[in-house]
DNA sequence: GCTTATCATATGTATGTACATATGATAGGA
DNA sequence: TCCTATCATATGTACATACATATGATAAGC
């Protein structure tokens, strides 16, 4: 195939396309947080640390489909910010234990009102069927893979 | 809005879900480049700077919907491998002139089979029509934000 | 023609991301 | 029990990303 002929179909690579709506839905939902000194990564972390007692490294790596060294270091900053607390496992001391602290619940409770205000209006101009199949092709490349 | 009753509402939160998309197809692609030495990002830029006789980091910035400082480091790289060439504008000496090497257009040409290959994985598998919907939602959520 | 505003790009800094690999701990087999 | 394989996490490195700001050049008023 010629550099030519492929031009037209290199404008649909699902690679191309996906990285540039992330770049442009990350900072819409970062200037969405900004207020409160929060990124929309560091969010989506807090929440899901939020949402169990206590999560290792690789659960929440398996969570969100992410490599457990971005884990290790995205959890780092939420720790820097005093948002999680992290502990050597009881049972098996190679395990990282982290949950949300008050400070990050309170953070997390700033954030969504924020969140809700950003998110409820992409679904408005998608419209909520339309939306639902997107989040349903999403997750079938994700499995797909 | 408590967090509890906010749970079930973050699983379909568009940024973490693109994000985590994102996450899986850049890692599926840059293995489908990995035997060439070439990154996903590297190829689309190429890709781009190739389409053109010449293109400035500002053009490039508007196309790839990618801040302009993220695109003066991403063609550094490029330039650092050799694939394109980086030269000061005629008429403007503010701007800066990129082009695809002949390197570049061997790189290129070595590229794309690997990545049509890739490419028509995930369309076969999403399904003609619901892809094209797909790009279509990605798009519009790009002009609408 | 000078002064100043504006424009194009670059640099400093912080974060997000993953691969290769190291480290340290647990588990399993002889 | 000791040796070794495996497992959970961390570290080194390179790249991707964007904001704030600096730099250097052009354009716009006067």
């Amino acid at each position: 195939m010629s550099i030519q002929s492929c031009k037209e179909h290199l404008r649909d690579c699902a690679c191309k396309n996906l990285r540039m709506t992330t770049r442009v839905i990350t900072q819409y939902f970062d200037k969405a947080f900004q207020p409160i000194g929060l990124r929309a990564t560091q969010f989506a972390l807090l929440a899901d640390v939020s949402s169990r007692d206590s999560s290792t490294v690789g659960e929440l790596a398996d969570i969100l489909l992410m490599d457990q060294t971005t884990v290790t270091r995205n959890v780092e900053i939420l720790k820097k910010n005093g948002y999680v607390d992290v502990k050597t496992g009881d049972d098996d001391s190679r395990k990282r234990c982290i949950s949300i602290t008050e400070s990050g619940i309170a953070k997390l409770k700033e954030a969504l009102p924020l969140w809700e205000h950003a998110q409820i209006l992409i679904e408005k101009r998608i419209g909520k069927e339309k939306y639902r199949e997107f989040l349903n092709t999403l997750s079938n490349i994700q499995n797909l893979i």
